[in-house]
DNA sequence: CAAAAGCGGTGCAAAAAATGCATCATCATG
DNA sequence: CATGATGATGCATTTTTTGCACCGCTTTTG
């Protein structure tokens, strides 16, 4: 939309540091991006960029002013998506971010299922770790967030919320595939692999382990949890991992077993947006869908 | 704001019904006003006015779509007085709408009052019945309304609420004068002027009058308070008020007495906003002060 | 029933706005 | 002290917007 011109430029600024550069991102002049900008603080009323020696950046008023230009970026979106509704046909894109339990299984499946329904509806679909996705909530950048133990920085709306027990990943011949469930410390005597610090599975085994008897040692700290899942087939270790993250049918040498509830409470998988805003049509109904979703999912 | 001109066009159009009596308004000529609506058109993707025979209309994605408008144009005036209060001088507009009790003494006493501490800030104080009351909250033309028993037409978030009791209104040497309380079916034994039907008082009397024994038999009906309170000095007849809209010290040869709470239930006087919205600093102040006055007031 | 009056739409030239280019003054940095 | 990057500005050029004069159509009016 053309009248958003002038805080799409802004925004590049702000982003870029300096006149010059965002002008380079944007393919215009300098001159005429920097002009734009004087005649957009004149006409507001109020300098909206700090000159500094090298370069720019935005003020506080120009922050107030950048936050209410995502706004309606993103109410735009919302009333195109609500016209489109209105003749019949659903379109529309969906941006959602969520932690890396979700790929494998979960997203792709429930957004191949919406698409099947709405074809003109398209997706993004952006792993994100517990900051990161309350982050992209906040800037507007997504519609949803999927998170495992949502640290709450911003004001949340949360669509549903399931208990997730953490479960050890293991060869289906170690010895502690043997039993229903298994404790954690006899996890943490074996050699294991534990996620970097950002994830909520990693958070809630720390605490675990500082009320427990047994110190985290483990032979492997990674970010990504597909590598941790094919880590334990090499070494005979243990991995952790959330149960809607995993495929029990498909897992060929692989097992899970929950962790015992004595040793470490079930965690929430939440389903959020940002609180007070209105999303287009298309990502209201497949928030819905997830919802019910997870709502099935909660049994297993 | 330069960049919401094609919006304050298109809003013209739909007042006037015709693109040429909005072009007109609006001093500008009717080909250059319609090709900015094509223009806009072409760039939102689908059409926002039906052509009609003797003009034009908005069709349902006209609005949507004039509905984010008025939201966008309301929330850069929020910016604009956020930025403002940066600058430690508070600035802005308060736009509030009000039932008619309050017009004579609460709201100058209180808009008054705010001035003295904050003389950047000006206001416009409308008059309003309920339901128009609510229509300009939804319609984004006041911040806050102060109503006497609200319909409730539209989502509204409530910042104080105070109970008032319906008051009978005589000359000072009226028989009924000389009791703590009056009985409804007294008063309605004496000639009585009541307000027209759109008021919350005249609500409570229907309802009240309908539960008792005597029927309403107005020998007067109007839309204004100011003439019924005015009235009954010549006619030795009864009015109705909330006590809000009396000031019973400078009162001459006027007196106040409650009904009975046996025969109509205190009504609520509410103060509220348009639900999710996000005031101005000016406004949203005045309506913390307003609160707490009302909060002082519901001694009374 | 015909004329008049309104309506939205369009071609074209004039006016206004935005842009690109060349250049300046300023200020860190090596 | 030289260098390179930054924001600002004057001026010619390009792009966008507007005004004017129409057209074709429908409704209203005499």
């Amino acid at each position: 939309m053309k009248h958003l011109q002038t805080f799409r430029f802004i925004e590049a600024v702000s982003r870029a540091g300096s006149i010059r550069k965002a002008a380079d991102d944007m393919n215009i002049t300098a001159s005429a991006l920097n002009r734009r900008i004087q005649r957009f603080e004149e006409e507001f009323g109020v300098e909206i960029f700090e000159r500094l020696p090298r370069g720019v950046r935005l003020n506080p008023a120009g922050e107030l002013l950048m936050q209410h230009f995502l706004m309606q970026e993103s109410d735009l979106r919302r009333v195109r998506s609500q016209v489109a509704d209105l003749s019949g046909e659903r379109r529309g894109h969906v941006t959602v971010a969520c932690s890396q339990a979700l790929i494998p299984y979960f997203m792709p499946a429930h957004t191949a299922a919406y698409r099947r329904d709405h074809p003109g509806v398209s997706f993004s679909v952006q792993v994100r770790d517990r900051e990161d996705a309350e982050r992209d909530l906040a800037e507007f950048r997504s519609d949803l967030a999927l998170v495992f133990e949502p640290v709450h920085m911003v004001d949340l709306d949360v669509l549903m919320r399931i208990p997730q027990v953490i479960h050890a990943i293991m060869r289906h011949d170690h010895p502690l595939a043997s039993k229903p469930e298994v404790r954690l410390r006899d996890c943490l005597d074996q050699p294991h692999v534990i996620p970097s610090r950002r994830y909520g599975v990693r958070a809630m085994l720390d605490d675990a382990a500082a009320r427990g008897s047994r110190p985290l040692r483990p032979i492997a700290t990674s970010d990504s949890f597909e590598f941790m899942r094919h880590y334990v087939l090499h070494e005979d270790a243990i991995a952790f991992q959330i149960p809607i993250g995993l495929d029990m049918e498909h897992c060929g040498e692989l097992t899970s077993r929950p962790l015992s509830l004595r040793d470490v409470a079930a965690g929430s998988l939440v389903l959020c947006q940002l609180r007070g805003r209105t999303l287009p049509v298309a990502s209201a109904r497949f928030g819905l869908a997830l919802s019910t979703a997870l709502e099935q999912f909660s049994d297993v």
